[in-house]
DNA sequence: CTAGAAGTTGAAGTTAACTTTAAGTCAAGC
DNA sequence: GCTTGACTTAAAGTTAACTTCAACTTCTAG
C-alpha cells in the first residue's frame, strides 16, 4: 500500500501520516526506491490511533499507549491505565462547561446598561472574573469539540 | 493606578494587560513620562474581560462584546447576542465529553492482548476511528477546563 | 518518451494568548 | 549619587498537531 492509499483509507492526509511516523506513533514504513509501503497492519495502527484521538487523546498520550509499556502488556491492560484518567478528565471537562453554561444563563438575564454596570456586580465575586486558577501561560491545552 | 497595581488587583500579569491594550480589548492608557496611568475604571473592565473569559470567550469575541455594537447598545443585549451562542457551544462541548467518557469507559472492558485486535474490533465501525468530522488542520481552537 | 500525478525531505508557517528577552528609561530609597 | 525595582517597546518564543512550501525524484499513462 503507497502513503496516498493508506492516507484514503483512513480519511488522514499524507502528511499527517509522515508526521506520526516522525513522531514515533507509527514505526518507519519500508520504503522502496526511497518511497514508503505499507503492509495492511498499518490501517489497524491508524485506527487504534483515530480511536484514542477521538477519546481525547494527545498524540503524546497515544504514543505511551502505543509505546510505553513493556512490549508484552496487553492491551486490555494500557486502556485500562490512560482511560482511567482520561474519564476523569471528561467529567472534569463536563462539570466546567456545565458551570459556565450556568454562568451564561445567569449573564443572559442582565439588565444593564453599561458593561461598567455588570463589572459592579462582579466586584464582590472575584471567583467570577478572577483567571480560573489555570490561566498564565499559553492556551490551555485541553481540547474538546 | 500604575500598570503593577491594576495587574495585582485583577489577578494578571503586567504583560497580560499590555497584550490587551495592544489587542484592542483596553483602550490606551494615558501615559505620564512613557509609563501607563490607569483610573479606577480600567479595574472594572478586566473584570468584564476576565468574567467573558471564564465562561468561554476568545478575546477575538470579547472584543466583539466590548467594541463590536454601535456605542449606545446596552450591555444586556450585547451578553444576549454573544452569551446566546455560546450556551450552544458549551452544549455540544457537554454531549462531546460524554460521549467520549462512554467510548472510554467502554474500551476499559476491553479484554484483547493486542492493539492490533483493538482495531480489528473498530474496522466496521469508521465513526469510532475516522477524524470526527472537523479534524484537518491547527490544532482544533475550543478549549475548556 | 514525456507530461503530470504522487512521493521524498527539511524547514517554515499556522492559531491563540500570552510570556520572555533584549535593550533601554525612569523613579524611589539609602 | 547610585543601586534596585518597575516600566517601556519590539521582536521572538511557547504548544500542539499538522500543513505548506521548495526543490527534487519517481511512477504511470498515453
Amino acid at each position: 500500500m503507497t502513503i496516498g492509499e493508506l492516507a484514503a483509507r483512513a480519511g488522514l492526509a499524507t502528511s499527517a501520516i509522515r508526521y506520526y511516523e516522525k513522531a514515533g506513533l507509527l514505526p518507519a514504513a519500508a520504503r522502496t526506491n526511497g518511497r514508503r509501503v505499507y503492509p495492511a497492519e498499518a490501517l489497524n495502527q491508524l485506527m487504534v490511533i483515530g480511536f484514542a484521538k477521538n477519546t481525547g487523546f494527545t498524540l503524546a498520550e497515544i504514543k505511551l499507549l502505543l509505546r510505553g509499556f513493556p512490549e508484552n502488556t496487553p492491551a486490555s491492560a494500557r486502556w485500562q491505565k490512560l482511560a482511567r484518567g482520561k474519564i476523569a478528565e471528561m467529567q472534569a471537562a463536563i462539570a466546567k462547561a456545565e458551570a459556565m453554561k450556568e454562568l451564561l444563563q445567569s449573564i443572559m438575564g442582565c439588565r444593564c446598561r453599561k458593561l461598567d454596570q455588570c463589572a459592579q456586580g462582579f466586584a464582590r465575586r472575584p471567583e467570577l472574573w478572577r483567571p480560573a486558577s489555570n490561566a498564565g501561560a499559553h492556551p490551555e491545552r485541553r481540547v474538546i469539540l
